[in-house]
DNA sequence: GCCTGCATGTAAACGGTTACATGATTCG
DNA sequence: CGAATCATGTAACCGTTTACATGCAGGC
């Protein structure tokens, strides 16, 4: 398996503000949901970890309330840049959808129809959800982080639009050949 | 997490031919390791559980050899079959190099070139080792699945092909306006 | 005889998800 | 007052990877 990356999701969010756990989650679930995603039961144990090891540490909070936000500290940045210096994980090694069309054969007729029309649904939607991330992109032109944005938004679309040709391309072979014996 | 796909991916296997252990590892890693892939720890105690439930049944192995097959039962391909219908999980929901380029910026003066460098010469690699794949495909003309093989490949294509785009506009962009303050 | 590949398996650790428990705050 | 949301956390579970252990078979 991959090394621990919740390490350095939930340093990387804390480089854009301080944050609580919950922010954190509100972080990656609002902004890069389409790739990314913390749950609970990883941010709140890894905040222990990472303050325990001076990644981060907590602020002072009101009196009146439980809230506890945390901040980067200067070795968390460090190690923060380490991590990004790192050459990526391309490609996650298991496609679901690919696994099902490969033996869709074994399945009822018109299987591999469905994942593809599923599938085009799925990227048409996404490929609209984009749309709207971009107009919010452009709300925020000034910030020093657009670039970064357009560029992991840009990746999705094209790959949605290259896998929604893909469909296409599929569906129409299906109906000439179709599945069904 | 996605439930047990293991499971389904080695009665799948088993519907290609009669396999071991070792066999399944194999044809996994030899024939579809660019999208899904299987390892012992998973194998074995899954052979023996499917066994268990009568999914699939050990072939008779000659008295020198330790090597058991088996082979998927009528209730196996049904269960396979089952699974076959269900939607599929589409987009897994983690992308390191997504992460390490939403981030980029704290890390090192060309840190974000860097991970597009190492996309690009990755899909290159990936499109080479596709065109060897699309000719073993074709010496395998005439078996029923050839179009679900190309199928899955031309997945494979389309994507490397929109993500080669995509590094290309990238580091292009990168070089008009570098990272490096 | 030795090395490579065949072959089967297990234990431990890790990463990640889910479900649950708890209670405060805020707004209508 | 009640509902939604803020907020923190834990325990159990599941899936997956890694490392290890064992030994046979075939060819150089």
């Amino acid at each position: 398996m991959a090394e621990n990356r919740s390490r350095y999701a939930i340093l990387g969010a804390l480089t854009v503000a301080p944050m609580s756990g919950y922010d954190i989650r509100q972080f990656f679930a609002l902004s890069v949901g389409n790739f990314w995603f913390e749950n609970y039961g990883q941010i709140y144990p890894m905040l222990k970890a990472l303050q325990r090891n001076r990644l981060i540490k907590p602020l002072a909070r009101g009196p009146t309330s439980r809230r506890v936000a945390y901040e980067i500290t200067a070795k968390g940045r460090r190690v923060l840049a380490a991590w990004l210096a790192q050459p990526a994980e391309l490609q996650p090694p298991r496609n679901e959808a690919l696994l099902k069309l490969f033996f869709a054969r074994e399945g009822p007729p018109g299987a591999a129809a469905a994942i593809l029309k599923q599938c085009r649904a799925h990227h048409q939607q996404l490929l609209m959800t984009y749309a709207g991330i971009a107009k919010e992109i452009d709300r925020h032109s000034g910030n020093p982080n657009v670039s970064n944005w357009r560029l992991t938004l840009n990746y999705g679309r094209h790959v949605s639009e290259a896998l929604l040709q893909w469909c296409d391309e599929a569906l129409k072979a299906e109906t000439q050949a179709p599945d069904v014996a």
